[in-house]
DNA sequence: TCCCGCGGAGTTTTT
DNA sequence: CTCCGCGGGA
């Protein structure tokens, strides 16, 4: 068995699996294996110490990275074993304690966990009432922070200086009151009740014999004591972590942590893993000379194993619309030239914020590529899920105040904000709960001071009978007949709730729907009485001799294990990855949600100040270190971009991170060219087979364009030159050219849905009026280029003084697209090179852009005299409206049947901000029968392209055709049937 | 009088 | 999308 679990490790991987060592810290940079010493580190503990599975204690620091590991240690001891394990987020571990110890610290059994939103809306009450200023998300993080230290309510009162912080301990105290009065737990709770048990009561964790730490560097002081206490009988602790990944120091995250471990620690014994296995040398070497930036920073050695490979591009684009359409391009091109080995499977876009993802969705969707957004709003999180979540968590304890305020008007029953305020404070008042208030108002017991009208009260009646009658069904329930199903679907019916959201959503409805039957087929699968029985039981701790301990009764309190899980988990996305047939999808991601995940291919977009680093962060560093995060998910291409003009189309600069003495030697500043011997290089180092030359050229044929050669390198607008041209020569027949660069001025959606069209649409209308003018955008782009070569050049000669002839040479040398794939493999090349001699840019776009290819400019782009009845047959309608995955459903509801019977989805699509819409809704007719890039990629480019674009993402959920929907859907619709678009 | 619906301004990262 | 303020309606 060990043999098995040390196969395929590296020396120090070795040592770190086997050390005899009780403390052991392993450093490990990107890509060095961590995760899998980790696993199988635990593999070895089970099988060679003979350790007990359910005595060994597992910690991460996200979902995601729990349910990876647990898969990984899966594979080496099987489901049987795996499941034993005491694995999961340092919060759902704590709750696990609490649930069942948590008498010992006089904690009920019955509470509840405060998610942000419930945390943010009582701060937010508080700083109302009392009329404090600032803003509730600030004063939620700052008392978050202050719980991370350790410091109460009462210590900071008293430590308290100035009124500002006066201010703010009487918020923290409030804060804690209403908590305490709502029987809630806030996620730094989680942890620090948790403390306070093992120190109360270490028995709790006499049988743990063995504790490891995934992403050390995240821990916080608090799960440091955590950490302590949990081993703190037998002391076996191993770590992985890598202080260049610290990026949660906003959560109070502390690097000290691995030092301190040490010192209370003194026999820890550390080891290093060097080697990275994920990424390509000039990947590497790039990513490393970034966080080299920090000087405070310990230097560390870094050793690639994999080739030298393409160096990252570091692109300029105008806008935050060009660089989308860029990404977009450039996916399809890198697709296409390696003959679809690499799919949209191995692209990942990843941002400094999610909000950023807009333009990315847009464009996305507007070309067919599926792609996914991890992080983002979560599934639980959107609103017709919360509320239903919000019923289910009053049923389970009326007592939280915050659940029964977001629900008691919903749907609306004549209650409204100002009566919710006042019965609120009366309950506090009076020391009682909402819910008890409101009950007792309702029944007659007691006349509210707060003014209650008759309409109101038959409201509040009714959301009396709403919840009383629930409870009653829970009650009258057994655990065999799925407690849970039958009460949200009594739920559901009560308040007629699929009738509410047709009232609310009525364009988004059916999509708003499906959610909801998602949430019921969860509901489902976590009723299965079985199921049930095993999360109960594996979750349990061991039983300890002589220490008092609750059990969980498996049909009672389904409830509230479900509804605990649903707040820590970030549930929803892995599972239609499980059961789909994996179909391809692009990632969209924070860099946050990336870590410790890896991609063929992965783009940052929006590198500019202000975004990375963040304006509103304040520790530099810890932004440096998260593109460099970023940087090293990427295997074997990494682009790097910035628009010159942010989103809101103020100006942008590039990341200081980016314009550091030195760095630009490390990157290309346009896409790589592929040749088919970097497709076997890639086949080679993705571990697939490479397509065969046919393939590649087949598919290659496909595209327009295939170099990244549209946008010039300098950021400006490909039409920028012309327009000004235009200007100096007013009346010459080209007038309308001062309407054609419209990014500033149309928006962006529109624009480049109509540069899409123009550059695919070689056949359509090529007014002859357009010629001379095009002829002369040709001259300037040719000039320009040129220019910006030469600038290069004296850069790369100043950077690296060897060599400037070699590049002088390629440019005259102008050659075909034979001659730039021809270079020899060194220059393009994976063969190991020395970076430092090599920065010569590759071949310049001349060489490989016979100008043929320039008569694919998107002329249609123009608008001219003759534009009217083009124009409309040129906007493409908008985006297909793309289905929300759903898992499948025993009894799936007639909408969604129909809804897939039809292909139709529904109209709640991707975007967060509408695209404009066209004047007139596109004619049907034209819409379909209109010349679409597809056109030239119905085979091998479909793959990408034929899918819509499904999203688990929702903060950006909204509706693609805007006001005006349903026709203008529709029509995109069929257009996008008729496409053959949805499969 | 209070509530609903409408239109305008703004958005870090996670448990 | 969410949070705010305003005007028409029960």
């Amino acid at each position: 068995m060990a043999t098995g679990i040390l196969s395929n490790l590296n020396e120090a991987q070795c040592e770190a699996v086997t050390t005899a060592a009780d403390v052991v810290q392993v450093l490990a940079p990107p890509g060095s294996g961590k995760t899998k010493t980790l696993t199988a580190r635990v593999a070895y503990l089970l099988a060679e110490r003979r350790l007990k599975p359910w005595n060994i204690i597992v910690c991460t620091f996200t979902v995601k990275a729990a349910n990876e590991m647990k898969e990984r240690i899966t594979k080496f001891v099987g489901h049987e074993c795996a499941k034993q394990l005491k694995l999961g987020t340092f919060h759902s571990v704590a709750l696990r304690y609490l649930k069942q110890y948590g008498q010992h610290i006089g904690l009920g059994k019955d509470f509840g966990i405060a998610d942000s939103s419930d945390s943010k809306a009582i701060v937010k009450r508080i700083i109302k009432k009392n009329d404090f200023s600032g803003d509730a998300g600030g004063a939620r993080g700052r008392i978050s922070t202050q719980k991370a230290k350790g410091i109460d309510s009462e210590q900071f009162w008293k430590k308290a200086k100035d009124v500002e912080q006066q201010e703010f301990a009487r918020i923290y105290q409030e804060y804690e009151e209403t908590l305490k009065a709502s029987d809630l737990l806030d996620y730094d709770d989680l942890l620090l009740r948790c403390c306070l048990l093992l120190r109360v009561e270490p028995a709790c964790v006499s049988n743990v014999e063995a504790l490891l730490i995934d992403e050390y560097q995240d821990t916080n002081n608090i799960q440091y004591d955590l950490m302590g206490l949990f081993a703190q009988h037998r002391n076996v602790i191993t770590i992985v972590g890598d202080p260049d990944q610290s990026i949660y120091g906003f959560r109070s995250a502390e690097i000290k942590n691995l030092t301190r471990m040490k010192e209370q620690w003194p026999d820890t014994l550390t080891i290093n893993l060097e080697e990275n296995y994920r990424s390509s040398g000039a990947i590497l070497h790039a990513a490393q000379h970034i966080i080299e930036q920090d000087e405070s920073r310990p230097p560390k050695k870094l050793q690639a194993t994999h080739t030298y490979g393409q160096r990252p591009v570091l692109r300029k684009l105008p806008s935050a619309a060009a660089e989308a359409d860029w990404l977009v391009a450039e996916i399809q091109r890198i697709q296409a030239l390696s003959g679809d080995l690499l799919q949209p499977n191995d692209f990942a876009v990843l941002l400094r914020s999610a909000a950023l993802s807009r333009a990315i969705e847009t464009a996305l969707g507007r070309e067919g590529v599926p792609y996914r957004m991890i992080g983002g709003m979560r599934f639980y999180d959107r609103a017709e899920v919360k509320l239903l979540v919000d019923y289910l968590r009053v049923v389970d304890a009326p007592g939280n105040n915050e659940a029964v305020e977001r629900i008691i008007n919903v749907p609306p029953r004549r209650v409204g904000e100002g009566t919710v305020k006042g019965l609120h404070e009366e309950a506090q008042s009076k020391g009682v709960s909402l819910w008890s208030l409101v009950l007792d108002v309702v029944q007659g017991r007691c006349k509210p001071t707060t003014k209650v009208t008759p309409s109101t009260q038959t409201g509040l009646a009714k959301f009396v009978d709403v919840i009383l009658s629930a409870q009653k069904k829970l009650a009258s329930v057994t655990a065999e007949s799925a407690p849970l199903v039958n009460l949200l679907q009594h739920l559901i019916t009560k308040l007629s709730y699929q009738d509410h959201l047709k009232r609310k959503f009525p364009d988004e409805y059916e999509a708003r729907w499906t959610n909801v039957e998602e949430l019921v087929a969860q509901t489902i699968e976590a009723s299965d009485p079985e199921r049930l029985t095993a999360i109960v039981n594996d979750g349990a701790l061991p039983s300890i001799e002589g220490l008092e301990r609750r059990t969980e009764s498996v049909a009672e309190d389904a409830l509230s294990l479900f509804l605990a899980n649903v707040t820590l988990a970030t549930a929803g996305t892995e599972k239609a990855e499980q059961d789909g047939e994996t179909a391809q999808q692009l990632t969209i991601s924070t860099i946050h949600g990336a870590k410790g995940l890896e991609w063929p291919v992965v783009f940052i977009p929006a590198c500019y100040d202000g975004s990375i680093p963040h304006s509103r962060a304040d520790d530099n560093d810890e932004e440096r270190r998260l593109l460099y995060v970023g940087m090293t998910r990427a295997q074997a291409l990494l682009y790097l971009s910035t628009p010159l003009r942010n989103s809101q189309r103020e100006e942008a600069s590039m990341s200081t991170f980016l314009t550091q003495p030195g760095v630009a030697a490390f990157f290309e500043e346009h896409g790589p060219g592929i040749a088919i011997a970097d497709v076997r290089a890639l086949a080679k180092t993705l571990r697939r087979d490479c397509p065969s030359d046919t393939a590649i050229a087949e598919s290659k044929k496909t595209l327009e364009r295939d170099e990244d050669n549209y946008w010039p390198l300098t950021g400006e607008e490909p039409f920028e030159e012309r327009a000004k041209w235009d200007r100096s020569r007013p009346g010459d027949g080209t007038w309308s050219f001062s309407n054609t660069r419209p990014a500033a001025v149309f928006s962006n959606a529109t624009v480049t849905m109509q540069q899409k069209q123009g550059y695919s649409t070689t056949s359509a209308t090529t007014k002859p009026g357009f010629v001379s003018a095009k002829e002369q955008y040709d001259d300037i782009l040719e000039q320009q280029k040129l220019k910006k070569v030469d600038e290069r050049a004296a850069q790369v000669r100043t950077a690296s003084e060897d060599k400037p002839k070699t590049r002088k040479r390629q440019i005259e040398g102008q050659g075909t697209i034979a001659s730039f794939f021809a270079k020899p493999p060194g220059r393009v090349g994976y063969g190991p090179v020395a970076f430092g001699g090599d920065n010569l840019p590759d071949a310049t776009l001349e060489d490989a852009m016979p100008s043929a290819k320039r008569t694919k400019q998107p002329l249609h782009e123009l608008r001219n005299v003759n534009s009217a009845p083009l124009e409309r047959a040129l906007v493409r309608p908008l985006q297909p409206a793309y289905k929300l995955p759903s898992a499948p459903l025993l009894r799936p509801s007639p909408s969604s049947t129909n809804m897939l019977a039809t292909g139709t989805g529904s109209a709640y699509v991707f975007l967060s901000s509408s695209p404009p819409q066209p004047e007139e809704a596109p004619d049907p007719e034209t819409a379909g029968a209109m010349p679409r890039s597809d056109d030239v990629g119905d085979e091998k480019t479909a793959v990408v392209r034929a899918r819509p674009a499904t999203t688990f993402h929702t903060t950006s959920m909204q509706i693609a055709a805007p006001q005006r929907k349903t026709l203008g859907m529709r029509r995109s619709l069929q257009g996008w049937n008729a496409r053959g678009g949805k499969r």
